[in-house]
DNA sequence: CGAGGTCTTGAAGACGATCAACAAACGTGG
DNA sequence: CCACGTTTGTTGATCGTCTTCAAGACCTCG
């Protein structure tokens, strides 16, 4: 299993060896994306929808005035923009958080799973599901946490999505991000996240040099956050 | 077309009669759920998924200590329940706002729809990637807009999709909800929503008397809101 | 080495929370 | 049909979190 996707999924149900070979050949192309730039812009309606193979990106809405909102973070083997398939136009940006190298599947084949390949329908469709239930999360964190309880849950999310395909371990990750970009996603000021990670720092739960978070006291930052992980399904069962 | 499911999926793709034949008779048994019940608890792996045929219900996430986060409304037509069908355990609760009549769908008979109607289950798929559409829309809400900018929302929201459904015309509707409840939804504390109906009524945007609605100056509403439709894809074409 | 972006800190002020009290509406039983 | 209790809506006062504005420190990269 040497795809990011198949790694993914394989956690969440059992991948027949010809659904691992359909996922290996769906891309038809690699794409490569500059940090900065979107991947997808809202209103468009795209042929292709990409699966993220290396790197950072966000899901995003933008107000008139330019404030914009984060919904969500995605890393390598999220099928980031599998919801372009049926919903168009787009809704909201796909942008590079980094570098993203991105796999794009067209419609065209994804159209032909639904028709042939009802298993690996029910397991596409469940990744759009986990992203809703992700959503769910994150509203009750913006609508009910403080800005430390919000900061909190991120790093949680984060950590366990990043161990569930092996890019982080031992309590600590990489996160490329500017202050005033987790601002976007937390729903806060930026100087506010500066003060905010500084809280999380001096209460002993984390360390943050540079792009490196480390959570120093894990069930300290879960009782502050809030948090359960049942939302991300990362627990295999037939679906 | 006597099934409100059938008239709102209607809007977005042209349904066969054998398709709409299959919705009428997906359901093997009607509920009815008093207000202020649960129809399905957080937790819980049900082996049904509920079409509300008539009332009001929420989605919701509580915290430990109590407080909600109401993270969707549903009406009428509304396949609430349709994320049980592959996401188990429920990361969240569906509760009654009013008395609510449900038709419930055995997943068994929904796995038989992956199997056999790809077309149909890109149409349920659609479902659901708008329940998501939805929730990045309300994240904006949360995270960017104040009190008076999350309630223009959600009446433009709520008249909107219950205009599609034909609950709804000339500007005004019933929205049986305490303020206390619309706290949970907002993100804001009861005596805030007060505040903020009272100040949208100041500047002549709407009444609401009791639980009834009615939006005077739906321009002028839409700009407190910030507010764009695109997301709730009211337009048909193919899938 | 300079320049722009990012991080950090301080001070003032806004928005919304909380607490408390009362008014109005509603439902229920007498 | 009225009396009464409970829930919901309304208002005022005070407090806290977070915002905004401003300035300086740090850092990264050409």
């Amino acid at each position: 299993m040497a795809h990011p996707l198949i790694d993914k999924l394989g956690h969440r149900d059992r991948l027949s060896e010809n659904e691992q070979a359909i996922i290996m050949e769906m891309s038809t192309s690699i794409r490569t994306v500059e940090a900065g730039d979107d991947v997808v812009k809202e209103g468009e309606s795209p042929e292709n929808s990409c699966l993220l193979v290396e790197g950072w990106a966000t899901r995003n809405k933008s107000l008139s005035d330019g404030r914009l909102q984060i919904t969500a973070f995605h890393i390598a083997g999220d099928f980031v923009d599998l919801h372009s398939f049926l919903l168009k136009p787009m809704d909201h940006s796909i942008s590079a958080l980094t570098r993203c190298k991105l796999a794009l599947v067209p419609h065209a084949t994804l159209k032909k799973v639904t028709e042939e390949q009802p298993h690996l329908t029910r397991i596409f469709w469940l990744n759009t599901l986990i992203d809703a239930a992700i959503h769910r999360e994150w509203m009750v964190a913006l609508g009910r946490l403080p800005a430390s309880g919000r900061l909190a849950r991120l790093i949680c999310e984060l950590y366990l999505r990043l161990e569930a395909v092996g890019l982080a371990k031992a309590l600590t990750f990489e996160f490329p991000i500017t202050q005033t970009a987790l601002a976007d996603a937390l729903g806060i000021s930026g100087v506010h996240v500066n003060r905010t990670i500084q809280e999380l720092r001096r209460a002993g739960l984390i360390t943050w040099q540079g792009a490196r978070v480390t959570i120093k006291d894990f069930d300290g930052l879960r009782d502050v956050a809030e948090f359960d992980p049942t939302y991300l399904n990362l627990t295999s069962h037939p679906r």
